[in-house]
DNA sequence: ATAAATTACTTGCAATTTACAAGTAATTTA
DNA sequence: TAAATTACTTGTAAATTGCAAGTAATTTAT
């Protein structure tokens, strides 16, 4: 189910291009969901801690699809349930994941530990290349923890679906 | 006139929180303006190319400081002017927004030269330097031009003004 | 000295987007 | 065969954005 996406573009500029694309405040943490925690489902992304709104996160995945950053496929044996998965140009937004997380680590209160930033810090390449590799072989295993409980545990939602 | 921000959390995750600062289409390309073309006033930031709104570009303006990214400075043998400046906290997202730069080159079509791409990738480190060290001289001069000419050329304002 | 520009906004309003709550449909599990 | 589960859709109200226009304190030009 590929639709065409008409994004408009602001500018030609590669900053403005890329927050035409995902400057919002959701489609980067379904992409460190994918990215980091390993998560695959529409389940797992409602429940990641922020309180997505059920129609919000239909909306984003339909949207970066779209725009190639991840891919929807259909999981052999439970015709319920959908498996998306980032694209080589989604998993190739790591480094910005990864600059991201250690200037918020270092500039505001947030819930990672400085320990574990440190060793970030320290081994940017080795995880980015685990990061990549975790993608590569469809590791779903957690790069990175949880981190603590959410602050703003809410969800709730319950049907409705689409013709397949 | 510093105001603290009420910023609400969603979560303690470094990137929830970091979008939860500037994680709107705007917030980031004013950044880009201050950090790599020497933009200074609302002027500046109105003319460059995206065609923010002055009563938008305003409120970002105001909430960054609000967060301390950025501080506001009355220009000296100008009455009428204001000079806004990155904090240390501002600056420090410089690798995230050379990250955001080089993925959009690669994945999408900019207006970035391939040349120009293929240095930053090589010399990643000096141009992070150069751009600190340009920060701390308070030196105006851009770093990167600014591009192509813009998509989207609209700009018309004119008046109103808040008391001194 | 006065008029015209310039700089940095504010205000009002319509359009778009977000958020919340609830409901639907196709499976799968009990 | 009934109850869950998964992945949504549909309203609707609230918040945000975008557009146009206006205001006010300077500064510059005449």
């Amino acid at each position: 189910m590929e639709k065409k996406s008409n994004l408009k573009r602001r500018s030609g500029c590669p900053v403005s291009v890329s927050l035409d694309i995902f400057g919002d405040r959701w489609s980067l943490l379904i992409i460190r969901d994918m990215m980091v925690r390993g998560y695959r489902t529409f389940h797992d992304f409602l429940h990641s801690g922020e309180g997505i709104a059920t129609n919000i996160l239909a909306d984003r995945l339909h949207k970066l699809e779209a725009v190639g950053m991840l891919t929807a496929e259909p999981v052999a044996g439970d015709g319920r349930s959908t498996h998306y998965r980032l694209t080589a140009k989604g998993i190739a937004l790591a480094p910005v994941l990864l600059d991201l997380l250690i200037w918020a680590a270092h500039h505001e209160d947030t819930a990672a530990p400085c320990s574990l930033i440190a060793q970030m810090e320290q081994n940017r390449e080795a995880i980015l290349a685990e990061t990549y590799r975790r993608w590569e072989q469809r590791d779903p295993t957690p790069l990175i923890p949880h981190f603590t409980a959410p602050l703003n545990p809410k969800v709730k939602p319950r049907k409705g679906r689409k013709k397949p």
